[in-house]
DNA sequence: TTGATATAATTCGTATTAGAATTATATCAA
DNA sequence: TTGATATAATTCTAATACGAATTATATCAA
């Protein structure tokens, strides 16, 4: 048991656990073809489909400016497809093409998927270690009060039914 | 005790100390007027000055390129010089001028500092908990090999006597 | 109905980041 | 000395990301 420890080696492993989910975009682009954003938004959307762009941006904590960006990738890749909502015009709902069902199929699991199944099958022992020090290290950095991260969350918004598609532009 | 943590309570604390991390950037823009990586930077040369490009790419765990970009804005800002090396013309130091060493003095923390302190003036129970945490999520997420950090340690380069000085463009 | 306000997506400007290519300089071997 | 190789900084391209502004549409109140 490591009770030497020093603050030094903590650091380390937080930068460790930092750069695995930064650099999972090369390995991703390797066996996908894909950016890690990208294959992380194509996942959502294959898990949750039809999505709005807001709620895409919601289920990857960023901003609906920067999925504009993905999505427009994805779509001329033909992975997605955008439609302008019949029911309330200012909507766009995503889906992913038949193209896009093809390579999600085959597509390598996104680093937070890893993790989640990294975690479920944990010994309890184990699990409670990290569950405590992440605890534990949220109250350091006084990080208590962030917003949760909703993974894997159903019904985020009101789905709503497409009635209409037109591909290409959406006007 | 929270025995009932589930594994999403664990990824939200993870997300939470991404966040803290990503979002500090605001903060130090709104104390400091500069960016995050900007202001990891100017305290890395800060303590370690003079250093070479390539150094504080290193420091930083970035690449070089990179750097270029956040030392040219630093150096717009008047807050870091330039300096071709007589002695290796290939050497390019880097050293704060006046106006960044002011800075400096009323600049805030940078987070990584704060989690340094954090850490060390924890209890040992506490500490280890999350030590013990970190290590088990790095093996989980099998990022063992990654290289260590080196905060704070010195001596990464073999620092260059810098003897002339030309201001402005190098070349 | 009309005007004010809110919401959805997009665009724009700036910054960060990686990786590849380029330029300049140094070093080492023949 | 000369040529091959290595190293340092820089430039370039593409992607991500935020925040602010913009456009289009919806909703609610007067």
């Amino acid at each position: 048991m490591p009770n030497t420890t020093t603050v030094e080696e903590v650091i380390n492993n937080i930068r460790r656990v930092f750069q695995v989910f930064n650099d999972y975009s090369k390995k991703a682009k390797r066996e996908a073809g894909l950016t890690g954003p990208q294959l992380w938004a194509i996942k959502m959307i294959a898990e949750n489909a039809p999505l709005k762009v807001s709620d895409v941006a919601r289920l990857m904590f960023i901003q609906p400016g920067t999925v504009v960006g993905i999505l427009d990738r994805l779509e001329e890749k033909g992975l997605v497809s955008r439609t302008r909502s019949q029911k309330d015009r200012r909507v766009v709902t995503i889906e992913l093409t038949e193209e896009g069902k093809d390579l999600i199929a085959q597509a390598p699991e996104v680093i937070q998927g890893h993790l989640v199944k990294g975690l479920e099958s944990l010994p309890a022992e184990n699990f409670m270690i990290i569950a405590n020090g992440m605890e534990q290290l949220v109250k350091i950095l006084g990080a208590d009060e962030l917003p949760p991260m909703l993974i894997h969350t159903r019904e985020i918004c009101t789905p709503q039914k497409k009635n209409g598609k037109n591909s290409g532009k959406i006007g």
